[in-house]
DNA sequence: TATCGCTATATAGTTAACTTTATAGCGATT
DNA sequence: AATCGCTATAAAGTTAACTATATAGCGATA
């Protein structure tokens, strides 16, 4: 379940009343069907029998609070099937499901990704930012500042502590408690290299190595041994010297989980 | 599937080479094996007959690349079972596969949330970010500027353009491209009220009609009918006014999912 | 060396979800 | 009014995964 040589797939059973009520099958028969026009037809595509098929379409029918399908019986044709509204939100709804399972167990089946924490693992499938710097840490001090906003200090694994001003309502919004597991991310740009002093002072205050200089982007390790990534602005440093840098709280943004 | 009274869950199976590897009931059964120390008692702590335990520990003990426990037979108290490491990192993946799942099926429930967009949804139920403004939309244009940055401009649904100043490699790590949906973010002390001018000039630069005022939150919006959370900085402005804001596109943050 | 609780394995019955096959009923179209 | 292809329903056989029960074998421990 680790390695890159296994065939792993996730697939989906959502229960209804811990009863079966969408599985792989029945969401490819009703696709099916909605393309076919008939569950006769539908079922010929999906490749099982009319009677199972029509024995899932009615327990669907009539377990989900509205039909998902609206049959016809005589008529034009002998009759025939329509997705409902509500059929084909279910359907779109499943195979959103579906996808973002089949994301989430290529991406943790890496070896490399930490099980322990949600939010670690959650963030290497489901949205990337842009931010170059995203440091994965636990809150440590939630702080009123003068401006009204929240200063939140978070304390990474490796020791490393990174302020973020935030305004209450967002707090609040993200649920932010100490001890709460929350991403610190920080775009390139918002590091600024302090050349007017080589002392450590305030919030967010680091001194820094250069690691490496490629074209405007820089590369630095902070004494906690975390990586930095920062933007060339006026006079470039050069490599295996040590800087000094500063991020301003209020550039710095967190990500949690909503518990 | 879409009103609050039902009670839809979703259960997680995960296929080895097309064939059944993990469902609920063993991942329960691994737990208690692990708990009780020996493939009998897990099985009576599990509910299941020990023939379909000890079943269902043989066949995945030996279609798992390394075996998920190790059994003992005989010795100090007739033997054991133990979870391997292996068991332990699947036990692991499992729940936290099972977690997220069950969160995306909640989220994913009501009926407001678009499901056309995986971007937008997957955004509901995982990471939320601190950035009290947040826009779903395309890449619309992606133009190299003088800093060596790149200049991605987004435009919304609602037709509101927003440009965000990203650098290279981030563009290549998000694999940003024309038509790409992404989400951009904006923390609100980065929206300047200038008072300079009531002329929209440069990238950014929006008048925007004062909604609310409240403590240093101040809600605009825009002609787009797109809202924008800001925060008060000098003189604050009237309730019903048209301001005009400016955001620096720095100060923007891009996500997106990877395809 | 006998005991103990476990692993390891077998046999037979049960269940749920299928399968194939068959047939009744419907209602616009011809 | 006859036709048509569908929905609607039933009966009987198949399969996979269980159930319960039984038993052989193991090896540290007392």
């Amino acid at each position: 379940m680790a390695d890159s040589g296994m065939n792993l797939e996730a697939q989906l059973i959502l229960n209804l009343d811990q009863k079966m009520f969408a599985n792989p099958r029945r969401m490819a028969l009703l696709a099916a069907i909605a393309e076919a026009g008939s569950v006769s037809q539908g079922a010929k595509l999906a490749g099982i029998s009319y009677k199972a098929a029509w024995d899932a379409v009615k327990d669907m029918n009539q377990r989900a609070e509205e039909p998902l399908l609206s049959l016809a019986v005589g008529g034009k044709g002998g009759g025939g099937a329509e997705l409902t509204d509500m059929g084909e939100r279910l359907l779109k709804l499943y195979r959103l499901l579906s996808d973002i399972q089949q994301r989430a167990v290529v991406a943790l089946q890496d070896r490399s990704v930490p099980l322990e924490s949600l939010l670690g693992a959650i963030s290497q499938f489901s949205v990337q930012s842009s931010a170059r710097n995203q440091y994965l840490g636990r809150v440590d001090q939630l702080m009123p500042a003068d401006s009204g906003d929240m200063l939140v200090s978070v304390v990474l694994e490796s020791g490393l502590k990174i302020s973020a001003s935030i305004t209450r309502s967002s707090c609040e919004r993200l649920q932010l408690a100490l001890q709460r597991e929350v991403m610190a991310l920080i775009k390139a740009p918002a590091v600024i290299l302090d050349s007017s002093t080589d002392q450590e002072a305030g919030p967010n205050c680091y001194s820094a190595e250069v690691i490496s200089i490629y074209d405007q982007d820089l590369v630095l390790r902070l004494p906690t041994g975390d990586m930095l990534y920062a933007r060339i602005s006026a006079q470039p440093p050069e490599k295996g010297q040590t800087v000094v840098v500063r991020i301003d709280p209020a550039q710095v943004m967190l990500a949690a989980i909503t518990p």
